[in-house]
DNA sequence: CACTCATTTGGTTGGTCGACCAACCAAATA
DNA sequence: TATTTGGTTGGTCGACCAACCAAATGAGTG
């Protein structure tokens, strides 16, 4: 992330501010930070967003947060739907690219499933807010907005459609075993990971990982006790 | 049905009083009509704030649902959050009762777990709104609201953690599996099927519940094929 | 019939928020 | 030096809503 920023800030060809030479202090300084502060804005909204809900935070509070006035927000996004919306963009846009990642990084077909539950979670619960504001709160979104999202949306879970029916295909999956429902259920049990992780739990990320994974292997109950 | 309704009554009689000015109990005071309309508001409200969210439901909405004028409503519940908490206590109470009653209607631990989990679905996806609404709309409360909410919450999961502590200790869940791990990924896994499921949909309530219990027995990978 | 108290009515009030804009400015460009 | 571009400022405006209340209603009781 700091890595970002440097590179934004080359591309900006902003002038770095050290050496004495330049007039010292006071706000307006640093005019050309474009690209630095539209992330800015979108990871000091998501944190807002995560922390408080769409509703309850005013485009002035992200304003503050950015340390810019409501006005200038404004032009940059032109309804505070418009802001949710580009953050979402940018949330599948980052568990689609980890989950990809993961994807092409393995041929074995089950290590590749234990990767890409890896980074499901990873994005989920380390990346940043943006993928938990996408799952949470997209009931603020009028329908029109709604549905490119689903969208989006919906091209990431074909993408887990994909790695299952391929894991059917070559048998490693059990017989009898409904793919859908398998990636609706498996999405949901990570997905909720979500709402009750603390990074500073007694639970890390792989902790939880190889746990669901245990689970996918061998499911729960002792063999010879079904009823 | 009207069992369970009961049956929460019951469970949530106590921290009733703990308002000190409130309205809510109107003890023996024309029995039947009195509970009946206040059910109704409950209801119609856990359906707007499901529909809409809580934020975007505005109380002359919800007064109208119910056929009756926004003062009335105030009459009732002083505020929209002390309606939301109501709405809550009764979502807690359905689940639970729910939850409580399959578990004492086996011997068999491991048939427990499963009409157990078929209770929790059923409490969510069919009872109503209120489970739906205690689920996702947590965030509307204000730190002390929440508080109690969640010390409800917490009796509930104990209820699971209890049913998991007695598995393990008959020796019919897998050696090493982590009980609090499971019961938080477990209920996971069913609270998200809320964001998908659809009535009318190619899924009935049973096909989720017998997936869901297939993976509990077995998990989804064909032995020999574990990476 | 009169009394009373729970409940409803219909409307006000104070406050917040999202959207919008005209003036402004500093750097880039020509 | 003159003009354009990209972005900020600070404030206004209309809409909406939760909370509140004084007066009216009406059902049960003596």
């Amino acid at each position: 992330m700091p890595d970002n920023r440097v590179i934004a800030e080359v591309l900006n060809n902003a002038p770095a501010i050290a050496g004495g030479t330049e007039r010292v202090d006071h706000k307006q300084v640093v005019p050309g930070r474009k690209l630095e502060d539209r992330d800015n804005v979108l990871s000091n909204a998501a944190r807002l967003f995560r922390e408080k809900g769409f509703d309850k935070t005013s485009l002035k509070e992200i304003a503050e947060a950015c340390e810019m006035l409501p006005g200038s927000l404004h032009y940059r996004y032109s309804t505070k739907e418009a802001l949710l919306v580009e953050l979402m963009r940018q949330g599948v846009g980052q568990v689609t690219a980890e989950v990809e990642t993961a994807r092409v990084s393995s041929d074995n077909p089950v290590e590749r499933l234990r990767l890409c539950i890896d980074a499901h979670l990873r994005a989920l619960l380390v990346d940043s807010d943006t993928v938990y504001v996408l799952l949470f709160e997209w009931r603020a979104l009028t329908r029109e907005a709604r549905e490119e999202i689903i969208e989006l949306r919906d091209r990431y879970e074909s993408l887990w459609a994909h790695i299952l029916a391929e894991m059917i295909q070559q048998g490693v999956i059990r017989r009898g075993v409904d793919d859908r429902l398998l990636r609706l259920i498996g999405l949901g049990a990570l997905n909720w990971v979500a709402t009750w992780f603390d990074p500073e739990g007694a639970y890390t990320l792989d902790d939880i990982s190889e746990f669901i994974w245990q689970i996918t292997l061998d499911g729960v109950i002792v063999e010879g006790c079904a009823g």
